[in-house]
DNA sequence: TCGCTCACG
DNA sequence: ACGTACGTGAGCGAA
């Protein structure tokens, strides 16, 4: 007990003795001592006891092992929300777990874990020091106009009721508009329209595709979608984020570390990583995320950084030259595949040879490609054997990290985090045909969140470094968002473009574009 | 609890 | 021939 701080103990009794008690879902922690010769203290959701007991930063990181990110970096596919899951999960075979208490479980797992992640990379210099840096910007979270979304919720609901009306006039009656099931049923049976979408397990798709297909066909039918955007707007975002906002003003999301398959953070309650910006309707939400009086906000995105990515993982000469020259990456891909000179690339040349490039950071398929692009599969079998022509070592690399894959049985990161994919074994063509997907998409889909994760930790520590109040508050995938006070805020916005641009030396630069802004809105 | 739909990167 | 674009979370209705 002697390597605590004595403030931890003294102050928070509770703390180590809830710990023991064992609540599944509670955070737990225990002091490695118990179990000999490991001078660490071994806990379970590190950001969460920080949070719920601020002493604990008074402990040297070095001296922490969290057996929930030592776990999730083990097998990202293993999600445990509590100790006895994980538990469970490590060792599926040992029935002696079922009936062990908090500090036996972690035991355990730590004997289990330590070696291995003790001294890794990722655990030691990414997930640790990000658990700190994510619980000061959930400690700290985002401003936001609780008036201004007031009066926006009141002016959707208003939208709503007429359009409900207008609906109802339309078909004839009421009934639920939110139940996709009564809308088919109104749609497809009474007003016998001819279905354009895909089938779902209940019938036919009413999704917005589905419905934009068939406008022609009923006045309801732009009514209906129209309907859907306000409706979504106001239930998630107007009304839906009103009720998370705290006391003081603010809003504080939750960033779950050890949510996805490849690495990336998630945000919930509320997600505060999908805010609109696709729909002027929807983007005016940003309106009412702000930097307090005297504060800006400062929005850095990571551009193209996948692709970028794929440049240096596939070491593609044609990629890597086209974002040296910081050329425009769809433009200079839709001269390649149409093979026309990069001054007569059309806009709608570019649209095409964008999907592409999104298409072969998702695994791409020429069916998916075609039905994206609403072409024929043929045509679109074309662009693809056209794109990889003109970058061949994407070609190459493509098929190399599947076999990889099938090989190992996992793929990685640039920093070894590591996805297993035991669905590449499936005798099921689908099944298969996905593992194939993901062995593709997740060296990149990860390297990106490492990258960024890097990035934040960086900024944090220099942020500190040089004595400015400026504070990151949100993270959006390729996206940080920073609130600064305006007397320092052009010396935060380079010090954080810096951080992010040098994050890592690749075959390519990596670029950061800066926004700054008095709401959401204004960073664009 | 699950399926559908839809918001984001 | 097969038939899905990768990664998330929230709100709602229907069981």
């Amino acid at each position: 007990m002697n390597t605590l701080p004595a403030a931890l103990f003294a102050e928070n009794d509770a703390l180590y003795y809830s710990g023991l008690s064992g609540k599944s879902e509670k955070p737990a922690l225990w002091h490695a001592e118990c179990i000999g010769q490991y001078d660490c203290w071994v806990l379970f959701d590190y950001k969460a006891l920080l949070k719920k007991y601020p002493v604990l930063r008074a402990v040297d990181q070095q001296k922490i092992f969290d057996c929930k990110l030592a776990l999730y970096l083990k097998n990202p596919a293993w999600n445990a929300a509590g100790l006895p899951e994980a538990a469970k999960t490590l060792f599926p075979e040992d029935e002696t777990v079922a009936g062990a208490d908090t500090a036996e479980l972690l035991a355990k797992i730590f004997e289990e874990l330590h070696e291995e992640f003790s001294h890794n990379k990722l655990f030691r210099d990414m997930e640790i020091p990000l658990s700190q840096v994510l619980c000061s910007m959930e400690e700290h979270g985002v401003c936001a106009d609780r008036a201004g979304l007031q009066e926006f919720s009141r002016e959707l609901e208003q939208e709503i009721a007429g359009l409900e009306k207008e609906i109802y006039q339309s078909v004839g009656h009421e009934f639920n508009l939110n139940s996709p099931k009564q809308l088919g049923e109104v749609l497809f049976e009474e007003l016998k329209l001819t279905p354009a979408g895909k089938k779902t397990k209940s019938g036919y798709s009413t999704d917005a595709e589905a419905l934009e297909k068939m406008r022609q066909q009923h006045p309801a039918i732009d009514l209906i979608l129209q309907y859907r955007k306000s409706s979504k707007l106001n239930s998630t975002y107007a009304a839906g984020l009103l009720k998370y906002i705290a006391p003081d003003n603010r809003i504080h999301t939750t960033f779950n570390m050890t949510a996805t398959a490849t690495g990336r953070l998630s945000s919930a309650e509320p997600n505060l990583q999908n805010i609109p910006i696709r729909s002027e309707q929807g983007g005016a939400i940003r309106k009412f995320f702000l930097a307090p009086a005297g504060s800006v906000l400062i929005d850095a995105d990571y551009s193209q950084i996948e692709l970028r990515l794929l440049a240096h993982i596939a070491g593609d000469e044609n990629l890597i030259r086209a974002f040296k020259n910081g050329d425009d990456i769809h433009a200079v891909t839709a001269a390649k595949i149409f093979g026309v000179a990069p001054e007569c690339v059309t806009s709608d040349m570019r649209r095409r040879a964008k999907a592409v490039n999104f298409g072969i950071v998702y695994g791409i398929s020429a069916f998916a490609l075609a039905n994206d692009l609403g072409i024929s599969r043929a045509e679109a079998e074309e662009y693809i054997a056209s794109y990889f022509a003109t970058y061949p070592a994407v070609k190459s690399y493509l098929e190399n990290i599947v076999k990889q894959a099938r090989r190992d049985g996992f793929v990685e990161t640039l920093f070894g985090r590591r996805r297993y994919l035991p669905e590449l074994k499936s005798k099921i063509f689908a099944v298969r045909s996905f593992g194939e997907r993901v062995a593709l998409n997740m060296p990149i889909q990860g390297t990106a969140a490492d990258l960024i994760k890097l990035a934040m930790v960086k900024v944090a520590a220099e942020l500190e470094k040089h004595n400015l109040k400026t504070r990151l508050i949100l993270q959006i995938h390729d996206e940080l968002l920073l609130e600064a006070p305006e007397n320092e805020a052009d010396h935060a916005a380079m010090l954080l473009k810096n951080c992010m641009e040098s994050v890592a030396e690749l075959q390519v630069p990596l670029s950061v574009s800066l926004a700054v802004g008095r709401n959401y809105a204004d960073c664009k």
